[in-house]
DNA sequence: GGGTATTTGTCCGTATGTATG
DNA sequence: TCATACATACGGACAAATACC
C-alpha cells in the first residue's frame, strides 16, 4: 500500500502509537484501507514516522487485539474486513491551538544565520551525552589538552580528509569555540601585525573582529569566480580570508582554476597564508562538492577553518583550524598557552556523534531538509521572472535575489519589512566605506522557517514585490 | 576478501552492529579495504563474529546508507571508491610514543591545579544536563547572545553577590571559555595597550598569556600583605593584576588596609584597572571569607575575574568576569563582535546549577572533603617541624611548605621525586628573568589525590625528607 | 545443458533490556 | 510500579543470482 501520511505531534500529550493507531483505525473504519490489504512493514511505518519501529509495532499489536488487521508472520499485516465488528463513531474534541502571540514585527524573518528549528538531534545527543558523563572517568573533569582531545582531534581529522578532502594529521588540528575566538588565537600566532585581505561584500562579522583585534583588513574585489588574485597582489596583503566552498553573502563557489591561482600567490612569500573559511561547505544540491583547498595546498600555507555551527547547531559552539606546519610550531610555543575553550565533556560529545556515524546521517537528513526548502524558495522565485533572479543557489542555506524590475534594494528590503518579512540587502555586508560591490541584491536566508512558513512567506513576499505602487 | 578479524566486546556498552560498523568504516577510510573490494556475506560475517546476522545487516546498512559501500543484490556489498574527493597521500600519523611513561614516574603527584577525581557531582548534572536537552526549546540552538545567557548572568549576578560580596548587574557580566579567553578579550577592549603589573611569584601562566598577546608585564613585589603598592605606582602599570582572596602560589589573602590602598592607586587615573582574579575564594579553612575587592570598588577600575574550574572542574570551561561601566561601553561596541564561547545548553545546565542550589550544596560538600584533605596534611607537615613549616593554609587547595634544615627547594624536588612523588617548587611561578622573590618554597596541592593516597604520599615524604643521606 | 543446491541481499515479525516520567 | 518510547539483537522467509552436479 502507499505511504500512510500520519501527522504525528511529538508535543502532545497523547502517546504516539496511539496517534498512529487511531489513524490507521479510521482508515480502515472509512474503507480508505481495503481488507486485505497489506500495511506498511513496521519498519518501514517508522521510517517513514521518524519513531521507533516499537512504537508503530505497539499500534499494530493494538489492531490486532481488536481484530482490525491480522499478523501474518514473515509476511506482514493485512487489514480484515469487518464484518461483525461493530464499532461506534468517536469524534476527537478539536484541540485549540495555541498560537503564541509574537510583539516581533516581523511574521517572518529570512535570516542568514541560524538552523532548522527542528533539527537538532535531540535523541542522539541526548544518548550520547547521558553516556558520556555516565562514564564518570574522573580524567575527563581534569584540564584537558589546550589544542582539543586527541581522540576527538583524530575522529575530526578522519572526517576531514574523506568528506573535505583536507590534508591533515590529528597534530595540526586546533579546537575552539567558535570562529571568532580561532581568529583571535590566530592573531595571537601572527604576532598581532597582519594585513588581511578580505572579499567584498564578505562575512563582514569576521571583518569587524580582525579590526577589533587590530588587525588592517583591506578589501579586494571579486568576480563570479571569488577574490580577484591580481588586486589581491597589489593589495600588498599577507593574508587572504576566503570562503572558496560558499562565499558569504553571493554564495560563489571558487573554480578549481582561481583557488590554484591563489594558492600560488601564498606561496610566494613565506608570511603570506590563506584563511579558508569553509562557510557552509556541507549543503550542496548541485554536482559533487569541490574538495577543500587546503588538500591542494603543497606549501603549508592554507589555515582550513571549520565549524558545527551551522551543521549542527550554532550555539554548542565547536570549531576547528587545520594549521599548517609551520604555523603549528608557533602554535607549540606561543599557542598551547592558551587552554581549550570547549568544554572536554562537549568535546566527547562531538567526537561521538562523528565516530558513530551521527553525524553524517544528521547531514543527510539536513540536506533533504533543506533541499526542500531550496527546491521551494528557488521555484518560487523562478516564477517571479519579472521581477527578480536568483543567483548563489549551488549551495548554502540562503539564496541571492537580484531585481530586474528596476527595484532597489532598500525599496526591496522596506517593501518586504511592510508585509512583516524580514529580508536582508546585501549592503550590509560590504566593509564600511568600502562601496566596490556595485551589485544590489537582497539575501533570502531559509534555514530558520519551516516549509509551511516559507510557503506562506513566499506568498507574501510575492505580493509585496509585485505591488507597483510604491511604498 | 580475507575475513576480518574485528574484536568484538560484547560487555562494552557500545552496541555490536556499531562495533561492527565503525571497524569497517575506519578500514574503508584508511585504505586497508580497497574501492570495489567485496565484503563478507551477512552469513559469514554473522557466523565469524558469532552474532545474529541482522546485527550485521545493522551495521552493513549504516555503511549502505552512507555511501561506504554498494549492495548488490543476490551477489554481495561492495566497497565504493570515495568518489568526488580528490585523494591525497593520506599519511597515517605515527602513533606517538606513550608520553605517559614520564608522568607514571611518579606515584603520587601534589598537582596545584585539578580537582578531586570523586568530587564531580554526577548525578546531578546528568540529570540537569537530560531536563535541559529534554526541553527541546528551538531557540537554545540558535546563536545566543554574546555576553552569555541572560538568564545564567542573573542567576551569577545573585551568587556572586550574596555569596562574594560583588556588586553589579547581570548586564555587566560577560560570560567565557576560560580565564585565558577572558583576558585575550580583555586585552582587544584596552586596545592592545597594556602594561600589566603581577605580583612576583604569581600564576604564570596568565602572565605568559598576557605576554604572547604582546602585553608588558611588569613584576611587582610582594609582602605577607601582597603586592606592593609603591612599587606598583613606581612601575607605571596601567593594570594590577591581583588575586586578594587567594594569592597563588603563596597563598596569601590580603588584608583590607591592602585592598583599599590598591584601590586607591586605581581611582588615580582614568585608565588604571585592576584586575581581580578571584582565585580559590571557595575554599576557606578560618574566619569568614573576605568580599570581592570589587566591592569595594566605587570608582569603577575593578574588573572581577572568576571561574567554576576549581569549584567544579576546570574541564567544563566556564568562566566569566564582570565589567565595570566604563569597560562596558568599550564592550558594547568592540567586545559584542566576539560570540559567547560557551555552549548555550551548558550555560542553561550551569544555570539551573546554580538556581536549584546545587551549586552551593557542591561547594559544602567539596570544602568538607577538602578541609579533610587539608587538615591530614596540615597535621602531617605540622609534625615534621624539624624539617619544615607551612604558610597559605587558610584558604585554597594547596600547602606552601618551607624548609628549616637547610633543604633547598630544588633538593627537596628531587628527594620527593626520587621517591616517586611529584612536587612543585615555587620559583617555577616567577616569571621569567625575575627573581625578587627570594624565598624558597615547595607547594604541595592536595585536591587530585584521594585521602589514602595522601596518607601514603604524606608518610613516604615524610622520609624522602627525613632522610639525611644526601641524594 | 538443464536442473538443483547454495549463496546472497532483503524484508519481515518478535523478544528483551533500558531510560524516563 | 507502570506506561511509553526506543535501541538492540534475534532468526525465519523470500527471490534472484550463481555454482555445481
Amino acid at each position: 500500500m502507499q505511504e500512510l501520511a500520519i501527522s504525528l505531534n511529538t508535543k502532545s500529550h497523547k502517546p504516539l502509537y496511539e496517534q498512529i493507531y487511531q489513524h490507521i483505525r479510521e482508515e480502515i473504519q472509512n474503507g480508505r484501507i481495503p481488507a486485505g490489504e497489506k500495511l506498511p512493514s513496521s519498519r518501514r511505518m517508522s521510517a517513514n514516522l521518524q519513531v521507533s519501529r516499537s512504537t508503530v509495532d505497539l499500534a499494530y499489536e493494538q489492531l490486532l487485539s481488536e481484530g482490525y488487521i491480522e499478523s501474518v508472520p514473515y509476511k506482514g499485516y493485512y487489514v480484515c474486513s469487518l464484518e461483525g465488528l461493530c464499532h461506534m463513531e468517536f469524534k476527537e474534541p478539536e484541540k485549540k491551538e495555541r498560537r503564541q502571540s509574537r510583539e516581533e514585527r516581523y511574521r517572518y524573518d529570512f535570516a542568514v544565520s541560524g538552523i532548522d528549528p527542528d533539527g537538532f538531534p535531540y535523541n542522539i545527543w541526548r544518548k550520547i551525552s547521558r553516556e558520556v558523563l555516565s562514564e564518570e572517568d574522573p580524567q575527563l573533569f581534569q584540564l584537558g589538552e589546550p589544542q582539543g582531545e586527541p581522540g576527538f582531534r583524530e575522529a575530526l581529522s578522519d572526517y576531514l580528509h574523506y568528506a573535505r578532502g583536507v590534508n591533515c594529521t590529528p597534530e595540526q588540528i586546533v579546537v575552539g569555540a567558535g570562529n571568532d575566538y580561532l581568529l583571535l588565537l590566530l592573531h595571537v600566532l601572527m604576532n598581532g601585525s597582519s594585513r588581511i585581505a578580505m572579499e567584498n561584500p564578505t562575512y563582514c562579522t569576521a571583518g569587524h573582529c580582525l579590526e577589533a583585534m587590530g588587525c588592517d583588513v583591506i578589501s579586494v574585489g571579486m568576480d563570479e569566480s571569488g577574490m580577484l588574485v591580481e588586486e589581491l597582489e597589489k593589495s600588498g596583503a599577507d593574508v587572504a580570508y576566503v570562503m572558496p566552498s560558499h562565499q558569504f553573502p553571493t554564495g560563489i563557489v571558487m573554480p578549481l582554476r582561481r583557488r590554484m591561482k591563489l594558492l600560488s600567490w601564498a606561496a610566494k612569500a613565506e608570511d603570506r597564508y590563506i584563511i579558508e573559511d569553509d562557510y557552509d561547505s556541507e549543503f550542496r544540491y548541485k554536482g559533487k562538492p569541490i574538495p577543500a583547498l587546503q588538500g591542494f595546498d603543497t606549501a603549508g600555507r592554507v589555515i582550513y577553518l571549520g565549524t558545527f555551527s551551522k551543521s549542527i547547531a550554532p550555539s554548542i559552539r565547536i570549531s576547528y583550524m587545520v594549521l599548517p606546519m609551520g604555523l603549528l610550531e608557533i602554535y607549540r610555543r606561543k599557542g598551547i598557552l592558551f587552554s581549550v575553550t570547549v568544554s572536554r565533556v562537549d568535546q566527547k560529545i562531538m567526537e561521538e556523534f562523528l565516530r558513530g556515524g551521527h553525524f553524517e546521517r544528521h547531514l543527510n537528513r539536513m540536506r533533504a531538509v533543506y533541499k526542500a526548502k531550496h527546491d521551494l524558495m528557488l521555484g518560487r522565485l523562478r516564477k517571479m521572472e519579472k521581477i527578480c533572479r536568483v543567483s548563489g543557489e549551488q549551495a548554502g542555506v540562503h539564496l541571492v535575489v537580484h531585481f530586474v524590475n528596476g527595484m532597489t534594494e532598500q525599496e526591496a528590503v522596506r517593501r518586504a519589512a511592510g508585509s512583516g518579512i524580514r529580508v536582508y540587502g546585501i549592503s550590509r555586508y560590504r566593509m564600511e566605506g568600502q562601496k566596490r560591490y556595485e551589485g544590489e541584491a537582497v539575501l533570502l536566508g531559509y534555514s530558520t522557517l519551516r516549509l509551511d512558513e516559507l510557503e506562506r512567506a513566499a506568498d507574501a513576499l510575492e505580493q509585496a514585490w509585485s505591488d507597483n505602487k510604491k511604498v
